[in-house]
DNA sequence: ATGGTAGTTTCACTA
């Protein structure tokens, strides 16, 4: 039996945010590192700072100033073809194989202010990049393969991933057509979604938490929007280190100049 | 009902 360690971080800034991840990696030593919201080009990637950390292989997804999509690891990665999943083909979703197992690293469009497709055209997108997940995952099904989804998925599923269910359900990442796309979305590839396997509700769970509270820590104002999936196949790998398989590091939240997320982990027992 | 902060594409946009 082997050990692999998968975080997934929006760091909102690759280049700011580098030192950060460095302490993060010395600290908790996963073996593959997933983030979104690099804001760089491919050539604009800190890879130098990510090979000194132990990472030297690398995947980039990447456009100028927004969005952007890259996995680090330990051990050596193939790149996978990408789908153009993305509606509007930003780099949102990339696709790598490390030791047998396919990791998808998901970057989903936050949607705007206005949940309503009709005027929101950033709404719009967001459902129609849930539909172009699940048409995909239809698409793959039938394989069995071993596949972890992860990322910035923009959306709080469950009435206590979130601070308070009643004030979100009318607040994008958590009203009722997201938060069934989603689910619609996850069912259709057969994902145990591993958090709430591990950590079942009504414990609350956050991952992000917004930079305008005046006080993050006080008001615990969050939401659970980073996710890590697992296929059928690999099921039982993600769930047999009981609660110690998933992991949320609230306190980065706290540390200097902070993203808005915090990394999220899942510990596989292949 | 409003505004609050952060980052990059910056006297404007996304999140």
């Amino acid at each position: 039996m082997t050990a692999l360690s998968i975080a997934s971080w929006n760091v909102n800034s690759v280049r700011l945010r580098a030192p950060l991840v460095a302490k993060f990696a010395a600290e908790t030593r996963p073996d593959v590192i997933c983030l979104q919201e690099i804001k760089c080009r491919d050539g604009e990637f800190p890879a130098a700072a990510f090979r000194d950390m132990g990472y030297p292989h690398i995947h980039v997804r990447g456009q100028k100033g927004l969005h952007g999509v890259a996995i680090a690891s330990r051990l050596p990665l193939d790149p996978l073809p990408d789908e153009a999943l993305c509606p509007r083909a930003e780099a949102r979703f990339q696709r790598v194989k490390i030791a047998g197992v396919e990791i998808q690293n998901y970057y989903v469009p936050a949607g705007g202010d206005e949940p309503d497709p009709a005027i929101n055209p950033r709404f719009a997108h967001k459902l129609e990049f849930l539909d172009a997940m699940q048409a995909y995952f239809a698409r793959r099904a039938a394989e069995g393969a071993a596949i972890i989804v992860t990322g910035d998925l923009n959306i709080a599923p469950y009435e206590h991933d979130v601070w308070s269910h009643k004030q979100l359900l009318k607040v994008v990442s958590h009203t009722p057509i997201e938060t069934e796309g989603l689910e619609r979305v996850r069912e259709t590839g057969g994902f145990t979604d591993i958090a709430r396997a591990l950590i079942p509700e009504p414990e609350k769970l956050y991952t992000w938490w917004s930079y305008r509270a005046r006080d993050w820590r006080a008001g615990n104002r969050g939401r659970r929007l980073d996710h890590i999936w697992a296929s059928a196949a690999l099921r039982g790998a993600a769930l047999a280190g009981g609660r110690d398989g998933f992991a949320i590091f609230e306190d980065c939240r706290g540390w200097d100049r902070p993203s808005d997320h915090v990394p999220v982990l899942a510990r596989l027992k292949l």
